[in-house]
DNA sequence: ATAGGGTTAG
């Protein structure tokens, strides 16, 4: 951004000087707080600061919208512990916040899954005697379950029911997420049970959470109960769907069930095999020993312009070490510096102890700088 | 055009 942007901030900038030139055109605390966001947004919080101070000096004084403008600039801009120790100075200068204020740190701490630091701006909310909106709840909320933390959660579920307030279907799909996790069934018919009491029905994100947990369980009869009601509520699978129930099979070891699942994915309905899916039967062959399947799974890959990913790759690196084939891991290699695959440290962990038979540090600096390493007179521009 | 938000498969 920034170049197109700052030269239409200088222009407002001249717009300014010129409003106050002109008779009966006086900038108000709008005009500036428009700036002040302007400057922001592009990340020159500075600037934004001094035209707050510009604005003060002409009789104008900064809101609440001023502070949490510059508070969200601080946050995306310099980190939320900025903008929380300029909260505080703030505060002992008497300027108060408002709901959006505690939201716009609350949410940059979440991002950051600081969750104490959430719940202390949560805190402090309400002892300044703000009353929490039902975003401010499902704020929370995402950040507790984020944080696995069930019972906070719940905590903080009775606090909004007690404000009058209820969860809605995004809200009851985090809870239901979280203790599929935990593994508390309980909890799950609760929140479930809840949820119908509160005339809201289960989407398909619902139900492909059951049905991970359900297959996560090797519950197969219970996975296929849930989607016929799935269908009966006329809701269709989609690919999430598809690929919970092959992971299911994949991580069960029926290989044969979850290939059934596959090839019916392309035929019975128009919704075809991603990464994922991908990934996951390659993974499971794979470990099964079936090398010939899992490059054959990453041909079909290549064919159906699916786009093989590090995790791809890295499962294919692990079964041809096991199986001491180097002339296709040089192969892969090549290929995975061809696709702009970025590796990660799993891939390095894996090529290290292959070593030797790559061709020492060399080859694997060059693969690392995005150069062949199958054909030494090939070149690519580097790329990582 | 003055300020705020969260979900599913590995």
């Amino acid at each position: 951004m920034g170049s197109a942007m700052l030269g239409r901030l200088k222009e407002a900038e001249e717009l300014l000087v010129m409003m106050k030139m002109e008779k009966g055109c006086v900038p108000n605390r709008r005009t500036y707080n428009c700036l002040v966001d302007g400057h922001c947004r592009v990340g020159e919080v500075d600037t934004a600061k001094s035209a707050v101070s510009r604005m003060k000096e002409e009789g104008i004084e900064p809101n609440v919208v001023t502070l949490n403008i510059l508070i969200k600039g601080m946050c995306r801009h310099h980190g939320a512990g900025s903008a929380d120790s300029f909260l505080i100075d703030m505060e002992k200068e008497g300027l108060k916040g408002n709901v959006v204020t505690y939201m716009i740190l609350i949410n940059a701490y979440r991002n950051v899954n600081n969750i104490e630091k959430v719940m202390h701006w949560f805190d402090q909310m309400v002892e300044a005697g703000c009353s929490p909106d039902a975003k401010i709840f499902y704020a929370l909320i995402s950040g507790l379950c984020q944080a696995r933390r069930d019972h906070d959660a719940l905590a903080m579920v009775e606090k909004l029911k007690r404000a009058g307030l209820s969860l809605d279907l995004l809200a009851y799909n985090m809870l239901i997420r979280l203790f599929c996790d935990k593994n508390k069934a309980d909890e799950v018919y609760e929140m479930l049970t809840d949820m119908e009491g509160a005339g809201l029905k289960p989407d398909s994100i619902t139900y492909n959470t059951l049905i991970s947990y359900f297959g996560k369980h090797k519950d197969f009869e219970s996975v296929h109960r849930i989607m016929e009601k799935m269908r009966e509520e006329g809701l269709v699978p989609n690919v999430v769907t598809y690929g919970a129930i092959i992971q299911a099979y994949c991580s069960a070891g029926k290989m044969s069930k979850a290939m059934e699942v596959f090839n019916d994915m392309g035929s019975h309905s128009k919704i075809f095999p991603n990464t994922v899916i991908y990934n996951s039967l390659i993974k499971a062959v794979c470990k099964l020993g079936n090398l010939k399947e899992a490059l054959s799974l990453k041909e079909d890959m290549m064919k159906t312009r699916v786009r093989p990913n590090v995790e791809t790759y890295n499962a294919l690196f692990k079964i041809l070490k096991d199986k001491n084939q180097i002339e296709t891991v040089l192969e892969l290699m090549d290929e995975m510096v061809k696709n702009s695959c970025e590796p990660n440290h799993i891939t390095m962990e894996v090529l290290m102890k292959l070593l030797p038979e790559i061709g020492e540090a060399k080859n694997l600096k060059k693969f690392l700088q995005g150069y062949s390493v199958a054909s030494s007179t090939e070149k690519y521009a580097p790329l990582f």
